[in-house]
RNA sequence: GCCGCUGUAGCUCAGUGGCAGAGCAGCUGUUUCGUAAACAGCAGGUCGUGGGUUCAAGUCCCACCGGCGGCUCCA
């Protein structure tokens, strides 16, 4: 028989289904006041769920009951619980810390004697599941902060937690023998997890502080069914096939090699990639009024100081001492355009001043925070710096939004979302400046059409920042671009142009990327593709596949004809039967695929097949080069992979 | 940087103190082929690096380097 249930419910309110008896018979008074109220289906005297209508409102409403989303949140929360139960069980000296749900599942953080290993987590899934099996029902009610810290008074994580807490009371859960300082949100019964399992184990810092001890991380998913599990798992399966450091090898793109840590050599394909991606910029800054600059890559740190990157940003710097003098390698570019705008004599006529530039940045990034492309040492980015009158201002963050929404609209990721970050702790220049420059950028955001959410105390030192998310094809959220507003270098710099009165100005300056690093852009934009990339980036446009070697010399004539045309063009002359050349070109992402045999080479045509696999028949050559080359300038996005794509590898 | 894991052929991986292996890729030869893998042979290794334990180390221990998963950071 298993216990009765508790539920702290308000001096026995009725439950609001129809349909249901209601027991409200204190059958376990164990705290004052409280009451148990136990449903049953009417003539049966199986007890189906007990209702609890507390000061918590935990269980105000049947779990069942509940919208999707708040159930979901529930059940990671209470699988929270489970899995420090299941620790404490194996350890029971373990200081259990926080235990929260979490995108995708939850995790709880644990002080333990010994490290995890994956085994452990086997056996506390185990454990977990029989938790789970008995089906226990978790309890929660409020208790005065003396009694938590009685009750917790082995925990120090706790009590740390207790103290932190404003209100006399502290929330306080159980299950079973398990008991925890929680502020709520849980299941009726540990029976109600849905589909979960533990998935990894990681560090973390208490209270997320590195200055703090380092905690055991145990990371679980959930989801409501077995299903939902298995396509999280199944997406996750595809992350791993498109992973841009796999893709970069097997597309022979780019690597990164030890001998220089978080710098990425691109290979010949990478680098055009690379190239076009630049040009496809300069294009733009053509249309779009940009001058493109290339200043010094090293300069004397006399300029981050004036920048205030010194200061802030000096462990992350690579500093050289060159002739006695401290030098750094420039890690961004805005202190090199204030140089160079200072250096000149600039009106008001010359304004907007849109500098752009390409060159490559250096960031000691610590060895823990390098990712492949997307986290490096050496990148560049499409960087640029606007200087213009504050009554520019405004068109000028309109026309870096409409070039954003366009180039992404181009590139095929759809509409960004976007987060403004307000003033950070440590910020240059003075509160009032950063408060308009907020509230012009907030305001300009809404005035293109944009909603934005709010990201407090994330914006740059010198200034508040817009930043660019987008979602690719397999649900995932990365930062591109980003748009700033500094409210500090134009002054530390003392910049000045003469305005119409003849008299000085400091300009208004902004800070704006729209790909952001290339590097970061190529490897997202691999995944995003999976390396199906649009034909005027793909690194290799077509293959041509002679059937037997007497086509050679004509697929050679083919490849010819399409290259006067700038297009990438390979003859695939290995010794291999047409089957295997088919199969490299598609494992390669290669758009077109011009087979010629006797057939073709009699008609001056190729047998076209593209990227998806489609067979488009054959075409005469100046058909497929017309075809191709609009493609190509129309930037044409590409259709998509292959229904079943194949495995590379054995 | 911190915690954990990890490092064997170009790639993916086997090798639990006793002769360093496989598949794919590569090279050579045969085959000349009609839309996702022809056949045969050959070659390929400082087992991340440096110390140590041992008669003996890819295997055990220590340090360092790189990578992976997180945490912190991200101009």
């Amino acid at each position: 028989m298993q216990e009765p249930w508790l539920c702290s419910s308000p001096r026995g309110a009725p439950p609001r289904e129809a349909g249901w008896n209601h027991v409200s018979a204190p059958l376990v008074p164990r705290d004052a006041g409280a009451f148990v109220c136990v449903l049953v289906r009417p003539g049966s005297s199986r007890v189906l769920r007990c209702e609890r209508t507390g000061e918590m409102n935990e269980h105000d409403t049947p779990f069942d009951e509940l919208p999707a989303d708040e159930r979901l949140f529930r059940m990671r929360h209470s699988a929270a619980h489970v899995l420090a139960e299941a620790v404490l069980e194996m350890f029971p000296e373990a200081k259990y810390a926080i235990g929260p749900p979490v995108e995708n599942g939850f995790y709880y953080d644990f002080d333990l004697p010994r490290p995890l290993t994956p085994d452990d987590l086997v056996a506390l899934e185990a454990r977990m599941r029989v938790s789970v099996a008995r089906d226990l029902p978790i309890r929660g009610e409020q208790i005065p902060k003396a009694r938590a810290r009685e009750v917790f008074k082995d925990q120090p994580y706790k009590l740390e937690l207790i103290e932190g807490i404003e209100d006399e009371t502290v929330g306080y859960f159980r299950h079973g023998e398990f008991q925890d300082l929680c502020r709520g949100g849980h299941t009726e019964r540990t029976g109600q997890l849905g589909a979960f399992a533990l998935d990894r184990l990681a560090g973390a810092y208490w209270r997320g502080d590195e200055k703090n001890a380092m905690l055991q991380r145990v990371y679980g998913l959930l989801f409501p069914s077995t299903g939902e599990l298995d396509a999280y798992r199944a997406t996750r399966a595809e992350a791993e096939r498109r992973d841009h450091r796999r893709l970069g090898r097997e597309l022979d793109l780019f690597h990164l090699d030890p001998i220089s840590p978080g710098s990425p050599f691109f290979h010949p394909k990478g680098a055009v990639l690379y190239n076009e991606l630049i040009d496809y910029m300069r294009g733009l800054y053509r249309e779009y009024g940009y001058d493109e600059v290339i200043t010094p890559q090293m300069f004397s740190a006399d300029l981050f100081k004036t920048s205030g990157h010194y200061d802030n940003f000096k462990d992350d710097m690579y500093m050289l001492e060159i002739d006695e003098q401290e030098f750094g390698l420039k890690p961004m570019n805005c202190p090199g355009h204030c140089a160079l705008f200072r250096s000149g004599h600039y009106s008001y006529r010359d304004l907007p001043l849109r500098l752009a530039e390409f060159t490559r940045l250096h960031r000691n990034e610590r060895s823990g925070v390098l990712h492949g492309m997307t986290r490096v040492r050496s990148f560049s980015q499409d960087d640029s710096h606007i200087y213009c009158t504050p009554d520019q201002v405004e068109h000028e963050i309109r026309a870096v939004f409409e070039m954003a929404r366009r180039i992404y609209e181009e590139l095929g990721l759809g509409l960004p979302v976007i987060r403004l970050a307000t003033r950070p702790e440590r910020f240059a220049g003075n509160i009032p400046d950063w408060d308009v420059a907020e509230r012009q950028l907030g305001d300009s955001v809404r005035s293109v059409g944009y909603e934005y959410t709010l990201a407090p105390g994330e914006g740059a030192f010198y200034g508040p920042k817009v930043e660019f998310h987008f979602r690719d094809a397999i649900g995932r959220s990365w930062q591109l671009g980003t748009l700033q507003i500094d409210v500090a270098m134009p002054t530390r710099f003392g910049l000045q142009y003469t305005g119409a009165d003849g008299e000085g100005h400091t300009p208004m300056m902004l800070h704006r990327a729209i790909l952001g690093s290339l590097e970061r852009f190529i490897g997202v934009y691999t995944e995003h593709t999976a390396g199906h990339f649009p034909l005027w980036l793909a690194p290799v446009q077509a293959v041509v596949v002679p059937i037997a070697d007497r086509h050679v010399e004509y697929a050679h004539r083919v490849r010819s004809l399409l290259r006067e045309r700038g297009l990438r063009i390979q003859v695939d002359e290995s010794n291999e039967r047409m089957g295997a050349k088919i199969r490299r070109a598609q494992l390669q992402r290669v758009p077109y695929m011009l087979v010629v045999g006797d057939r073709e080479q009699e008609a001056e045509a190729a047998a076209v097949r593209d990227g998806t696999g489609a067979d488009l028949g054959a075409m005469p050559v100046f058909q497929i080069i017309d075809r191709m080359v609009d493609e190509r300038d129309s930037r044409a996005i590409y259709a998509g992979p292959p229904a079943h794509p194949p495995e590379a590898g054995a």
